[in-house]
DNA sequence: TTATTGTTGACAATAAAATAACAGGCGTGC
DNA sequence: GCACGCCTGTTATTTTATTGTCAACAATAA
């Protein structure tokens, strides 16, 4: 029954690059394009696009290299795109509100049908057209509505035990920008996007690349005000 | 010269996850923990700890494990956290003001110093303080103020020229929300949040876990609308 | 003191991922 | 419609990442 070989994590996420850039191709009336070429433009190695391709299927042909219409709507299928998800947002403050008004996910099948939050002042608004209700409510609507994904920015403190109640009540995927990691049972699955953390990793590279010791460009280090900080309460996302 | 070794970066994206754990431990008020411990509470094993920890040097000592406090204090310093950092956002949007209103980057020693937009209803405004200027301004800020990370939030068709520009006036590093690959000089570091990306990963595997041909949770299938999408215009981020 | 336990840091073994190599089918041009 | 060369799908190789093991040494107990 289980004769699919699973798909690594690597190439899952190489997904959504390869659909962007057919997408753009496709844009661009190009109808074909072997490996080669794309490897060049994505700057990987063709290879590489081969291999992860290949383990869907073989959607090229010798000789020609792939249909790109056709590619990018089999990678479209693939990652599910072709399907409408329903979505709610637990927490109304500022990623939360940035991520309704983005009006690309609507675009694209992503559908906000409502906000939760804690905040008398933010219950009852209107939030393109969402509306944002007591979180009290949550359990009665996730229960009564189809909820695919449930997008968690609220207080790290927080975030636990509605990622915990959500799971129970039986919404599939949590898309978590609170700064905490999700303790959930293995049937719901949870995508982290820690914002700060990816800062860091900015900061660890710019600090590698020009004020680390054996740098050849320390040089530069006069821009720099060395101010040292003090550690402070981390309190929301 | 070159005498350190390079660090993989599999590791370095580790580095903040470590750091929030042992943030965590400091103030639950404990003061020592082994590899051992830390890796049941991280979920992942103690030889990894150990591991990337000893990239860096030897933090820990054997009988006792590793001082919280002090080996907190020592990746802060690796990350560079011990500095502060000026920014700027380009892009005055959902997304680029919801990051000008999270308090918690300031605390940390991000400071978001202006804002650029092309907008004449967001330019002159502004945002916690912060105060939104025309793009056209940005040049002149740039070259007459330290500029350590510009954070990306506006529009793919404008985010390549934009990075382009900023690169050759001296910034640094690219916190990039674009939905878009920058082409800058190898002496700018450039870290990607692509969103959609993220979001498209998790809806593979609730795909794949609920709806696929082969996974035994199909049964659950009836909540999902399969309504077919058209392609539409992907304008913004 | 001396024995025992705990735990690191180093290194070896294994696993995963990326890259390279290549056999053979398929357009393309003549 | 035939031969040539392009380009895939697949297997092999190399590189990178993770995990397991153990000697050395600190902490603790006897």
């Amino acid at each position: 029954m289980d004769n699919e070989k699973k798909i690594s994590p690597a190439v899952i996420s190489r997904l959504p690059r390869y659909y962007r850039y057919l997408g753009d191709l496709l844009e661009s009336d190009i109808t074909r394009i072997s490996s080669k070429e794309l490897s060049v433009k994505m700057n990987i190695t063709a290879s590489q696009i081969r291999q992860d391709l290949n383990n869907f299927g073989g959607f090229g042909q010798q000789g020609y290299g792939y249909n790109v219409e056709y590619l990018h709507n089999e990678i479209k299928k693939i990652l599910g795109l072709d399907r409408l998800y329903n979505m709610i947002v637990v927490g109304g403050g500022n990623i939360g509100q940035a991520l309704v008004n983005y009006t690309n996910f609507e675009k694209r099948g992503f559908v906000i049908k409502a906000v939760f939050d804690i905040n008398p002042r933010l219950i009852g608004m209107t939030i393109r057209g969402v509306e944002v209700y007591d979180i009290d409510q949550m359990e009665d609507y996730v229960k009564n509505n189809p909820v695919d994904v449930a997008i968690l920015t609220l207080p790290r403190t927080q975030a636990v035990k509605v990622a915990h109640d959500l799971a129970k009540w039986g919404v599939k995927g949590m898309w978590n920008f609170s700064h905490v990691d999700l303790q959930v049972p293995e049937d719901v699955l949870v995508e982290n996007v820690h914002l700060t953390d990816s800062l860091m990793t900015l900061l660890y590279k710019i600090n590698e690349m020009y004020y680390s010791e054996d740098s050849d460009m320390h040089l530069l280090k006069e821009g720099l005000p060395v101010k040292p900080l003090q550690e402070m309460e981390d309190e929301t996302e």
